[in-house]
DNA sequence: CATTTGACGCCAA
DNA sequence: TTTGGCGCCAAAT
């Protein structure tokens, strides 16, 4: 198929996709979220994307490390943890 | 077009 | 338990 610019998109679209359906309260990790858009090992991919397009549409703070720590977050750690704990009903 | 970096993950010491 | 190093994938420069 016509996979020239489209795989391009494939990736991004997909954690984008994975992210966005995300919901409140819930947080997955990189890995998670890489493997349910197919790329299983692309967990740093995944950042590399969220980094780059940074969506506020996207709850890109809901992505953690699969350690349990938040990781990073274009706005800063602490928004991202502010976040979390608002969302998480906290 | 090729190289480097990077919001990660997991194993070893 | 904590710190360090290596590996994996894609994006950005």
């Amino acid at each position: 198929m016509e996979a020239r610019a489209r795989r391009k998109v494939f990736f991004k679209d997909k954690v984008f996709e994975v992210v966005r359906k995300i919901p409140k309260g819930e947080t997955k990790t990189y890995k998670e979220v890489a493997s349910l858009a197919g790329f299983g090992g692309a967990a740093r991919a995944v950042g590399a994307v969220l980094r780059t397009n940074y969506d506020l549409a996207i709850p890109c703070h809901r992505v953690i490390k699969s350690d349990g720590t938040l990781g990073g977050y274009n706005r800063g750690p602490n928004a991202k943890r502010a976040l979390l704990e608002k969302e998480n009903g906290l």
